[in-house]
DNA sequence: CGAAGTTGTCTATGATAATAGACAACTTCA
DNA sequence: TGAAGTTGTCTATTATCATAGACAACTTCG
């Protein structure tokens, strides 16, 4: 097939390619680490050139989709989303920005009452009510990270129902008035995934996780809710910077 | 703009340009009869050049949407064909209804064997014969949807020809001595369309389809045949009753 | 080692995409 | 009538898209 045979439809042809490559991914039929077809072969599955099929793989690569290993084959990028870790940080944002589709879905939202340390942290008495929001957060359909967060349930009356249709904390906190925030500290150290979190992960019992907490603030400095995550260590890498 | 100054999306600048004025066209920017702005202005909008702006407003008026007068303008021409979902739902109507005369065409006829999905529409055991046909429905000349419809080959023999004959499924049913029928639960995706169907749809590649999912009863509730649409979503607009 | 299979790179060609400028043909409106 | 604004058409140039063939560099495996 060549673009003068239909009517030109105005997307180009090794983009036709990719994106079936990467459905491909998408949908497990490519897991990670799986070696491609060879680049001639998918050139007569899609009937296109082999130099057409390059471009395709050459611009997975460029996102980290794919990687090509001269003489052998091209494989399925472990993919290890790149997560910066500043102080605006936005999962739907970087997900967004490694060209996949951020999703959250809310697991469980319960009322709660602070521990010491969770008062300490949101800057509120011992005991005093909070909201307790158990989410999952995905780059297309990859689990990336489960996350259990705290919010003052007088600041924030009915928080759960808001994050369950709005999905996303950025956008909770914008319908109750916060327009920005910024990131506390953000500790950072590993663990063995549980049972519920690997079901709700996807992932196999034993593997490690990343255990994230953290604490975000509005432009005054004033703790708006605080996070406890737990991300999937074999997808996803941390940048921190320096 | 230029393709250049961005990365390379695979995705041609008038392709851009035509989807942002169908865009503008579906959400009710432009209404239909409208005149709209100027190529000159168009393309400072989209800061193209204006024979860019042109290469969009031929694919639009190839398919009908706009319409260009020489000296005066560019006028909206079309709307899309307003498709109420009730539980009476016959295409022939719908279409007769807006003016326009539908046509129905055979494009395969063959026997098939139900699958465990297939069975249980249609109230039947797994591997019972089936009559699948494949057709396509249009108003004036325009296509609208094809359809592949599953039907008992045991209840509708030879049905295959029968539709080839009426082009229509109500006068097939009436040909079985059904007289009337109602629609059951019907479901509604989204995907892209595949080459097959975009080729029966003159349809661009990469372009929405509309995916219904419905199964046909008579007055006692009994299944008749399941249907699997997909309808051209720029053409089409499914309404919902409340 | 040697053969087969894979990715990487080079040259080359034709079609398409996007830009630029100029002018004709036509409509609208004062 | 005439000016302003609109779409239609022409030539020209540059960059990208897609194809084609050949060969190098490398890996894998018998």
């Amino acid at each position: 097939m060549s673009m003068q045979d239909t009517a030109s439809s105005g997307v180009a042809l090794w983009r036709l390619v990719a994106d079936g490559i990467e459905r491909g991914i998408a949908d497990g039929r490519f897991a990670a680490g799986d070696k491609l077809p060879g680049e001639m072969e998918i050139a007569e599955t899609y009937r296109v050139n082999r130099h057409t099929v390059r471009r395709a793989l050459a611009a997975l690569a460029e996102r980290g989709l794919v990687r090509a290993e001269r003489g052998s084959g091209t494989y399925v990028e472990a993919q290890k989303l790149a997560y910066p870790l500043r102080s605006r940080t936005r999962f739907s944002e970087i997900v967004g920005a490694g060209g996949r589709e951020p999703r959250g879905q809310l697991i469980e939202a319960s009322e709660d009452v602070a521990t010491r340390e969770l008062a300490r942290e949101l800057g509120m008495k011992a005991g005093a009510p909070l909201v307790r929001i158990e989410a999952i957060r995905l780059a297309d359909r990859t689990p990336i990270c489960v996350s259990t967060t705290w919010l003052s349930a007088e600041l924030f009356p009915n928080a759960g129902a808001v994050f369950a249709a709005t999905r996303s904390m950025t956008k909770l906190l914008a319908h109750y008035g916060v327009r920005d925030y910024r990131r506390g500290a953000t500790r950072i150290t590993a663990g063995i995934v549980d049972a519920t979190d690997a079901a709700r992960l996807d992932l196999a019992l034993g593997r490690p996780i990343l255990v994230v907490d953290a604490t975000d603030h509005d432009l005054q400095g004033k703790p708006l809710m605080t996070k406890h995550s737990r991300f999937a260590a074999e997808r996803v890498e941390f940048l921190v910077e320096s």
